[in-house]
DNA sequence: TAATATTTTAAATCATCATTTAAGAAAACC
DNA sequence: GGTTTTCTTAAATGATGATTTAAAATATTA
């Protein structure tokens, strides 16, 4: 009936490993023994606080997902909906390109979807929806009333999916691909591209379906 | 030294299933006795055939590479760059929408490049640039010589990533989340809205970059 | 058809991980 | 300090999946 004070410590190294591992290699090339000798525990240990590699995953994701950063939400109602666009791509750049807790449950996501291990079937649109549905509010700001869902939905997709090339790509392919080392520098730059490059097409799209 | 005549048929049937097997679920989650169940062969054949899963899994990327076709090969020079681009972006959604040979290749890059096994090292570079250079070329013809290489590419990782949202996500999600059924109708509403999208993206980073 | 080469098969083996166990170490509590 | 509970550990067990083997089946060739 008596809790040790350090008693959630190894078990919180644990599931941050947990995090780390999974977002990197996906649940199923993920081992047991290597989450736990990056938090220098015995690998008895994920069965003793977590029960099972599932339910550890699960809670990494949980984890993760709480230590995320939301992007963009609209806290100043006063600024136009074009800035609040350059700020939720920021973010979501800035999100997609750390490789700590926000990176994480990016690519946690991003695995996910690749191959779905369909352990967070729950949790999935009840944590991800709320999120999507600030930039679709944005988009359709930018783009009037006069819009088809099915349009705002689409440029959903395009902005989302141009930002995931961080997530995708890994870090040496990238500076292969670009021929320059990943600085803060070029992710912004990179960031400013997909800025100017959607805003002009939500606006090309808007006044195509009208 | 004598070949038998039905004798690679069987052999061909576990390419055929190891292409999609691994394009389904990558490296990891797939495995050796899936692979074989579908091509109706024991699991001995695969080393008897390929002696490795790896092997197998080298050999499935050069097949699922070679049925692949190679979106918007330049054939007539006398169309615009604009229409060259509709066209390429048609094909390669196509690519990616498909099932069969094209949208499997297109599957095992992103799995390789999501969670690189490192078994195709020298692959990697060799297959996929050739094939970029078609869209670079269209790019940068599109926005006039007087922009830089790193404009170019990001244009490329901009178009490319957005097609890529049907190799991402699973067609159930996807269904979901446009709230109807993926129709070809559907599919080629969302490559003219790619068009459209790029197309103005372009011509705007174009214009602020001069 | 006999002799040989190739392909297929079921079962055995091996390897890799996840999971359990049982014993020991370290707190916490009295 | 002694007792109890909580943690930690090394080693055992189990499950899954890749690989090997050796024998059987099928084809090829002479």
């Amino acid at each position: 009936m008596t809790k040790r004070a350090d008693g959630k410590e190894k078990r919180s190294r644990i599931l941050e490993s947990a995090c780390e591992v999974f977002a990197e290699k996906g649940y199923h090339a993920a081992t047991v023994a290597d989450i736990c000798q990056r938090a220098g525990a015995n690998v008895a240990a994920v069965n003793y606080y977590f029960t099972d590699k599932s339910a550890l995953y699960v809670e990494a994701w949980q984890q993760a997902y709480k230590q995320s950063s939301r992007p963009g939400s609209p806290e100043v109602a006063d600024i136009s909906p074009e800035e609040q666009l350059r700020i939720y791509i920021h973010s979501l750049i800035k999100n997609f390109s750390d490789h700590d807790a926000n990176g994480q449950f990016a690519r946690l996501y991003l695995m996910e979807l690749v191959n779905p291990t369909g352990l967070i079937h729950n949790l999935w649109h009840e944590l991800i929806e709320p999120r999507r549905k600030v930039l679709l509010g944005i988009i359709s700001e930018i783009m009037g009333a006069e819009v088809t869902a099915e349009t705002v939905l689409f440029c959903d997709m395009s902005i989302v999916n141009q930002c995931r090339t961080l997530l995708t790509v890994r870090r040496s392919d990238l500076e292969y691909l670009l021929a320059q080392p990943l600085s803060v520098d070029l992710i912004n730059r990179l960031a400013d591209h997909i800025i100017t490059f959607s805003l002009a097409g939500i606006k090309a799209v808007g006044k195509s379906k009208n």
